[in-house]
DNA sequence: TTGTATGCGTTATCAT
DNA sequence: ATGATAACGCATACAA
């Protein structure tokens, strides 16, 4: 006979199902003997209660979504690593979804998200000035979300940054002090909340140093290799900068692929430096100079934000902003010889 | 009023829950009218479905879970990307589990998939010649399983493998022909199927040269970095090999790590080959030469399997085996100078 | 401490 | 083409 309810286990154990049903989850209203004696039977035939029954009462589904641009990538997969980490602590489980940087992607799953399948949300968005109505219906039904790292400044939801601004201030005036005067700023996309901020960083430092902001110098990239490539290729040719500060880690490989091309030497003729979460940057040639941003930390932060939301009871309103420090690691790629 | 369920919708619209379910379920037997006003409405007021209690009637989940021993690993996140590529296709959701290379863990959350929570599993295992009970489990409640990459010979289940016993003959035997004499294999777990598979390569290639297996050349390593360096800096210096066949990306980055450190100059004194799905190998310094296995390809088949076995409705018991192959690329890490 | 009965939201069956 | 109803498996309020 095969137990696939607690129907059929009561049966067998000629126990009211309520009984069961307080073994299985922690009642202190159940003799110690009678739940010993149904757990183990229960694990002798391999039963656990059915998930989405006990879910469809309780409203709690013990899974929480992670909505991320992209998997392959070191930001965001030790991110999830963070998030896993304290998911299973609290005995959660994850549903990931990626956007790929689609916007509709993002709203799709959201929208599916709508309907009690999870108990909360942390997502890495990938959108800018849009209708963020779809993450307005989630507020109403008091389903807490966690952004990071890529944030939606008019959605009033918990957050977590880094001091983005800081660093690319901090990257770019680097560049300056090694005698780069023409740095130019690869970005995927300048108008979405990280590429704005690490734009500003970049913009500021140039002015402190009395170097003329130049347009041409902001180098819009895609989330195409090969685009990349030829855009990257066309930049070194013609525009020639001195320096490059990536908003990206992609870029900056790209970077490197075309100076090989090129035969361009860095740092000699291009001093490079990077936002990127990549562990082996020290062995790249020449070890690529980054601010690193802890991903992990983040990972773990957020999703600890998410269980404060949801242990609060929906109630409390105070959505916490937190903002973790990137560390700056100069390398050789961005060195005075 | 909210709308959060089809009794509510159903009593908005003066219709019975039957034809709303219907409307959501794309059956023909409706007025096609009736389900425009109907799902217009739903939209309108941003319902859905609930999925927990559909999935309470229907056991099907449209879900499908997929375990791995490590996330923040070239090799996993492109093959998840490959699952969740297919997975997407067919309305599928992830839920993503992560063992550390953990027996237990990947018991434990088998075990709690086995009432019903997903409809089918894809996983790389973290074991070896261990009890593997908790897996037929699976098989008597038609769970369908594929493995990949890391499998269980003894289990009957769908796998998607790479010729690894094929490439690892070529790496050890280019090794040789680039004159390395002692060839050191760099293992995590000799003992787990694609550790030992590897080993059989290299063992056979040494064999064909007439080069004495030495099992001192054996290096076991751990998935803990500081150890490895600790364990790799003896090597290198005692055992002093002038060949590195590294069956993990990560001792094959350790290696570089101690080279700097005790300026060894690969490939001068030490070539090295090894496997990894890491795309910026080639700006290593030196570039990596790899035994690159197809990630996201296996990510796409196992899925394909999987879905397979799904829709054959239970019954047909021809488990596939599909065994792609990985290819060579040599790079200067393991060139004659 | 245990048992009985009800309802969670949906869909399939059967009737109309 | 539409509606009424039972059932999916479980957990709780209430009764005992």
């Amino acid at each position: 006979m095969d137990i696939d309810n607690i129907k059929k286990l009561a049966k067998e154990l000629n126990i009211s199902t309520s009984t069961i049903s307080r073994a299985f989850n922690g009642s202190s209203d159940i003799n110690k003997d009678t739940k010993e004696r149904i757990l183990e039977f229960a694990k002798q035939h391999n039963f656990l209660p059915n998930h989405y029954a006990s879910n469809l009462r309780d409203k709690k589904t013990k899974t929480l979504a992670v909505i991320i641009p992209e998997i392959a990538n070191d930001f965001f997969s030790q991110a999830i690593n963070g998030i896993e980490e304290v998911a299973r602590k609290k005995g959660f489980y994850i549903l990931l979804y990626r956007t790929d940087d689609i916007f509709e992607k993002e709203v799709s799953f959201v929208n599916y998200l709508n309907n009690g399948k999870v108990d909360g949300i942390i997502m890495s968005v990938s959108g800018e000035a849009n209708d963020h109505n779809y993450l307005r219906q989630l507020e109403k039904k008091h389903m807490p979300v966690v952004f990071f790292d890529r944030v939606y400044e008019d959605i009033e939801a918990a957050k977590v940054t880094t001091n983005d601004y800081d660093s690319s201030f901090a990257a770019t005036e680097h560049l300056l002090q090694t005698g780069c005067r023409r740095v130019a700023y690869l970005v995927v996309n300048k108008s979405i909340s990280i590429g704005k901020v690490r734009m500003q960083g970049y913009v500021d430092a140039l002015q402190k140093h009395n170097i003329a902001f130049d347009d041409e110098l902001v180098i819009d990239c895609s989330n195409d290799e090969k685009v990349n490539h030829k855009i990257l290729t066309k930049v070194l040719q013609e525009i020639k900068p001195d320096g490059i500060f990536s908003s990206v880690e992609r870029l900056a490989f790209a970077t490197y692929a075309v100076c090989y091309d090129l035969n361009i030497s860095i740092p000699r003729d291009l001093k490079v430096i990077s936002f990127s979460s990549l562990g082996i940057a020290p062995l790249l040639n020449p070890a690529l100079s980054t601010i690193t941003q802890p991903a992990y930390e983040m990972g773990i932060k957020a999703a600890n934000l998410l269980f404060e939301a949801l242990e609060e009871k929906a109630g409390s309103n105070h959505k916490r902003e937190v903002i973790l420090k990137s560390k700056l690691f100069i390398r050789k790629s961005s060195s005075v010889e």
